[in-house]
DNA sequence: AGCTCATGTTAAAGGCTTTTACATGAGCTG
DNA sequence: CAGCTCATGTAAAAGCCTTTAACATGAGCT
């Protein structure tokens, strides 16, 4: 246990700890030049190796980028737990920040981002990527069934399931067309988050929840099913003055 | 005007046709092997020239890729131009309409899909990409437009570019996690098609939009803004059984 | 001390990209 | 028709990447 090497940056022949040091600079790499303009040469000279040594670590670049693709989702998980917060302080409120957290992985993490979607790497190339990614997908589905349960009785309750690919590809639509910051690809007359934000409340209007801005969970027992008629209610757009 | 060269195969110096060869080579190629494996001298070889001739063509590979991007949106547009058909039947179903070519776009071009939204070329490369991008966009919003003024009086009209960027955001969510055919990345409880209708749907709901399906255009007098209380109305996902 | 195996290095083959200098021939001009 | 000229191809070469094979090092064990 002595590759550390106290810190100090010289290394011998051996470099110690060369797979953590190619992922983190295949990362800086995707981040500046996109994941197509990332080299696994490059990749190398960053960690002070020989354009060889890669291979020691990865049967090819396509293995790095997988395994780029797989922590992605492991991190994703993770702030997606975060977000979601077992549904606190409410159901809906929770809900939407797990959207939020969607866009806002795309926008701070572009590099693990690029490498989850955009990369080319198929998502079952290998198993464990695929497992990742159900992993990661489970949050929202798990956040969805704790949804539907609260849909307002009276109306057929929506399959959890479907809940969840719909707000998995809104959050993953408007992140792909308008996420990412650095390259703000294309006008729009409002911030994704407001746009996301917008469209889920929309949608879970249509599914008949109530979407007056306030924490009334606890008891589904009574809220109308939309909201009241003629009073113009405050739109989820907030209401074009 | 002679270098059709009676469609026989030979040729001399001059190839006669190589942009458009070209262009059509890098297709082929990339509904094969994904934006990434494409390969400039891969075009080249397949168009018979040699790996210098297309600089002839194309400032470098970016550009041929741009291009063929930009062609994509032309298409693109074309075909939501013919889903639209300018509202006809009614507005909803037109509208639903232009939905499903998105998706059926995604999947059967899945070349100038990769091309125009998975290469990394920016949409802001060139100009000509960029309003080709912004023609395509203007049908969906066109769209929008007018189901938007079918919106029921009584409740705040949605901003139609809002609603445009919203089914956008949907059709290429589902697009491009669940839309090609050829590696049917992952699985389904239900088509991509379906699933959109569903969402497209409860959205429209969730606006106040009357969503029986009939065509119920031309008198936007007083169909009620939601479905009737307490009667399960048969949900956009077919009523679970 | 000596072995052994993981981890690096060097060298080399094969491709791709892009540039530069040169070749060809299609269309125009007189 | 001769001749010019310029768009369009070709050839050659430099530089970089990927990947493999043969060899080197040294860390951990016996």
């Amino acid at each position: 246990m002595s590759w550390q090497k106290d810190r100090r940056g010289e290394r011998g022949y051996h470099h110690g700890n060369l797979k953590e040091a190619l992922l983190q600079a295949a990362l800086d790499l995707i981040s500046q030049k996109g994941p197509a303009g990332f080299t696994f040469a490059d990749a190398a000279r960053m960690a002070g190796v020989s354009p060889a040594a890669p291979y020691r670590h990865f049967r090819d670049r396509d293995e790095l980028l997988s395994s780029i693709a797989q922590r992605g989702f492991e991190q994703f998980e993770a702030m997606l737990v975060q977000a979601w917060d077992d549904g606190r302080p409410d159901t809906v409120t929770a809900f939407e920040r797990v959207g939020k957290a969607y866009l806002a992985f795309a926008r701070n993490e572009p590099a693990f981002y690029s490498a989850m979607f955009e990369s080319g790497v198929p998502v079952d190339s290998s198993p464990t990527l695929m497992a990742a990614s159900e992993r990661a997908f489970a949050i929202i589905r798990a956040a969805a069934e704790r949804l539907a349960a609260l849909a307002p009785p009276g109306m057929p309750r929506p399959p959890a399931m479907m809940m969840a690919l719909h707000i998995w590809s809104m959050s993953h639509g408007i992140a792909s067309l308008f996420g990412r910051g650095d390259a703000a690809r294309r006008k729009l007359p409002m911030s994704p988050e407001e746009l996301l934000e917008a469209e889920v409340l929309i949608y879970l209007r249509g599914l008949g929840f109530p979407t007056d801005r306030r924490p009334s969970d606890q008891k589904p027992s009574g809220p109308p099913p939309v909201p009241p008629e003629g009073g113009a209610p405050s739109g989820p757009w907030g209401g074009r003055k």
